[in-house]
DNA sequence: GTGCTCATGTAAGTAAAACTAACATAGACG
DNA sequence: CGTCTATGTTAGTTTTACTTACATGAGCAC
């Protein structure tokens, strides 16, 4: 087996768990039932475990399947959820807003209120969605996205560059942080999406084994590192807020540029105009604001 | 188009994006090059989208292709990594922990410094995974899982009843807070996974629609409600300190029973004895204590 | 207990997808 | 200009996903 099920074993097993009838859902996915049951059989030989138990003349999750049906409904409903928006319309007077959600958590919504404060009419909506399609085909009204710019058909203003930084608690380590790089990589590192090879070139170290805490929530990261668990390397852009409260401290001044700067972005089209010209503004100050905020510390 | 190009076709993007070259990735992959550039042509015509721009005789990735490999490297990256893992072992006094992201953030990384006052030897390691193989394999320590138990091969302690309350910011609405049932509904809703089926059952009212913001990001989801966006669906034992430090507000007091009790979950062997006791003795001490915490609020 | 209905399972055949092999085109370089 | 090599295309082959037909057994009414 590769690293993952095929689709249609997925599919039909999300179907089947749903429903808890192969026959429901040999009708749902317009198949026969023999293709849905052999699926099941399929994942069933890959996955080596009992998703269903048989009784009688049915079947019945085990407790297995209940919970890798719960992980499948909900990357298939993200799935169908990103199909139906696709042929959804932005409102009036609603911003669509598509952002990573790390950013419109560390960055964004902070900041959100003073929108409102200026704009109290709007409503704005964050779409925690990259695919620029959703702005091309005119589903979100404005997109900050990560990048090098260029994108066809749409306008763009380049907002900030971001840059990676190694942060910890004040409390890390009982107060005494590492003061070099070579104390950062060695201690431990709660590693992420991130690499670390850039930080280490620069810094003139070895890059960081794979020992230590593997997180791909870079939420969860940072709680964790506010902690003490360790030491993480993230976008300057998600931490400053922590930083400037005193809850994280950078270590050493080494700072890598991260490849992919800031933009905002947005289709252009006249029944838009308004709010798009009204976002931007708004955001563009607080850019300015936020990299005034990073020049006494530069 | 289904809602989800083929795999084959999704893993040779990746290659191609990451090697910059067919022959390449082909040669990564054991398949000819024809196979590759056959798969690149098929995703391409399916997003309706140019990944690629050809120049001479190579490609580059357009912004398009950049951030779309960036998304799919991610995500084959956490399978790659899940694979990994289901290789590794356990070290000595590292206490491996899979729990659920949000349930990591909001019930056991605040807790977790009693953990460590009480048994500074161990370093504790969060995985955020419900492979329940994870566990079966000795992979993991400990799991925190919802479910309704019966895991065979596993030891199991159930830990407490999870429900599904409304939240809001107090500064919800300029303070003026929904009071019934029909209000909340009536209102700006953050939809997230949770179903508002069984709470509008309970509350003898129609389901919202499906207007409004969707959000799959349980944390942005608590953010946006803090910062009254929005009221929302959440599990208790999420926003039970938010509640309790005044920071939401619960709407009503309808609570409905969710459907997965929280369970400690481990496998037995000599090795991890130590280790699993201690942490189940010290979690369930943390549980005892929460759940005295909701009594009084009961 | 019998007979009927119906739900899932299995085997073989058919259609579609994924791959290989061969050929084509054009860029890069000496 | 000639050679090498990278991607693209076409046709054939192999594998996967589905259909069709048959099998088994549970559930239910009489």
């Amino acid at each position: 087996m590769s690293t993952l099920p095929p689709l249609p074993a997925l599919r039909s097993f999300e179907a089947v768990a749903r429903l808890g009838s192969i026959t429901l859902a040999a009708a749902e996915m317009h198949v026969t039932h023999s293709a849905i049951s052999q699926q099941i059989k399929l994942l069933e030989d890959l996955l080596g475990i009992a998703l269903f138990i048989r009784e009688g003349r049915g079947l019945r999750l085990s407790e297995d399947g209940r919970l890798y049906a719960l992980q499948i409904r909900i990357g298939l409903g993200e799935i169908t959820e990103a199909t139906r928006l696709v042929r959804a319309r932005p409102r009036v007077d609603e911003v669509v807003v598509a952002v990573l959600p790390s950013f419109g958590l560390h960055w964004l919504l902070p900041r959100l209120p003073r929108f409102y404060a200026r704009h109290p009419h709007y409503r704005v909506s964050l779409r925690a969605s990259l695919d620029i399609q959703d702005l091309r085909q005119g589903l979100v009204d404005i997109g900050v996205r990560m990048g090098q710019g260029g994108w066809e058909g749409l306008a763009q203003k380049r907002l900030f560059d971001d840059e990676l930084v190694v942060v910890a608690s004040p409390a890390f380590n009982g107060g005494r942080l590492p003061q070099t790089a070579q104390e950062v990589v060695s201690g431990p590192i709660i590693r992420t999406v991130e690499s670390w090879l850039g930080w280490c070139s620069a810094a003139g170290v070895e890059e960081p084994g794979n020992a230590g805490l593997w997180i791909n929530d870079s939420n969860l990261v940072m709680e964790a590192v506010r902690l003490g668990m360790g030491v993480a390397l993230e976008r300057r852009s998600l931490v400053h807020a922590a930083l400037q409260r005193g809850e994280l401290v950078q270590l050493t001044d080494i700072r890598v540029p991260y490849a992919y700067p800031h933009w905002l972005v947005w289709p252009q089209r006249e029944s838009s105009q308004t709010k798009q010209r009204d976002f931007t503004a708004w955001i563009e100050e607080e850019v300015a604001l936020y990299l005034a905020s990073l020049a006494p510390a530069a």
